[in-house]
DNA sequence: GGCACCTCTCGTACAGTGTGCGAGTGCATT
DNA sequence: AATGCACTCGCACACTGTACGAGAGGTGCC
């Protein structure tokens, strides 16, 4: 995961193909279905071994070590995220944060990877693009065009990664808003700023202000970036 | 790191104190200073144990696992980042964003645990806390307050630990412009878009760019939350 | 003094991890 | 028939977090 030196798969051939028994589509299908579900940390060179069928290294015919494989199942996700085009900038910026979100909730493990990954794969290139292009649309110039996209996505990670972290850690255990309640008033006993004009109510659906956050969220820096435009 | 349950150091009581031999600040100490050294990685329970003087598992009298000692190194980070008072809010929330980029590059390992881990040590609340009185002297009201608050943090994670993880992965190697222009240049070799109007130049000091980056995405931010303002 | 108890230390062991190495298999080409 | 390539995989290594239980040292009570 930490990285020693610059590299990724994007930046090397890839084997010479027309392999009679794995693949790396075969490979990176069934680590995605492990990541799915068991998370991150359920994604072994051993476990994706016996799901395919084969030896644990035999793997390794394919990819040079497991950040490759990560690196590939990341683009996979970039894959899934809508870049919509022919409509207003504000639109496409709204269309594509909203589907990032959706993309990073499915694929809960993704938060792990979106941001600390060399996002050079197909379909990160697909969206980049878009995305300048989008900005250059709205009519963004020079280095600006680039500020901008990496404040959308800046935001979009910043705001659903520990929206994620949250449900990941809730969901073995039944959700009870009125221990929630006891457990926030615990934490904030000696911190009267944080209980003042605290809505109680909040906890009987997490999800729905989760939604209603991000909204606010992305209203208000698509608002400041508006302002940014030259005149 | 994938929390089973919801539990948190600092939800229960800890050991009865007035211990001899270690402590949990000395643990914690020793750990900021390996995590520092050799990033998160590098931090493990028999090195901790080695540099401590002790055996590994002595730790687990102060700690029931590693994960609640990552939550008090977490705080610790909290414990380095300024929340001004007494200063217009736009000033102050100037500051502190700065100042948690700031606390994040010093601490590279804290990326990692950022959004991740809950945030309810004795500094996360103070930060939180002062932010809440900060955008309610703003002029903000009810949920709002919140809201404007985890989107001002959520640019800053989000801005920052891509940075963060670009750094980690260039430290090992000398940093070449030219080398790194190549390398751009083979990845985007089938996306116009990705060329038109890059600055090359940029290339030169990456490190004066992500500042600006920075601040762009800020001023951004700031303007946008500005705006939603009661009148 | 003797005994119980509590606080704290730590060696050992277990079940897992990523992956380097080298032997082995089967097919294609010469 | 022989050579070589594409591919598989068992084994081994060094490492991880941590459960467990034995033991050490101190304190308080009878």
């Amino acid at each position: 995961m930490t990285g020693k030196q610059f590299t990724s798969v994007w930046l090397r051939e890839p084997r010479k193909a027309a392999s009679p028994g794995l693949s790396r589509e075969e490979i990176v299908r069934a680590s995605i279905e492990l990541l799915d579900a068991e998370g991150l940390a359920g994604l072994s060179m051993r476990k994706l071994g016996a799901k395919l069928g084969a030896g644990a290294t035999s793997i390794y015919w394919y990819v040079a070590h497991k950040d490759e494989l990560l690196e590939l199942v990341y683009d996979e996700v970039w894959g899934e995220m809508t870049m919509p085009e022919d409509v207003g900038w504000r639109e496409a910026a709204s269309v594509l944060a909203y589907s990032m979100r959706q993309v990073m909730l499915r694929h809960p493990w993704s938060a792990d990877l979106l941001g600390r990954l060399p996002a050079l794969g197909p379909n990160a290139m697909r969206v980049a693009s878009g995305m300048r292009r989008m900005f250059r649309q709205a009519g963004f110039e020079g280095l600006d065009v680039d500020y901008a996209g990496s404040t959308l996505t800046a935001y979009v990670y910043g705001r659903t990664l520990p929206e994620i972290a949250w449900n990941t850690s809730m969901s073995d255990r039944e959700y009870d808003p009125d221990e929630m309640r006891k457990m926030v008033l615990t934490a904030a006993r000696d911190y009267p700023d944080m209980l003042e004009g605290l809505d109680f109510d909040a906890y009987d659906d997490p999800s729905a202000i989760q939604a209603v956050a991000f909204d606010f969220g992305l209203v208000s820096v698509l608002d400041g970036l508006e302002r940014r435009l030259p005149a």
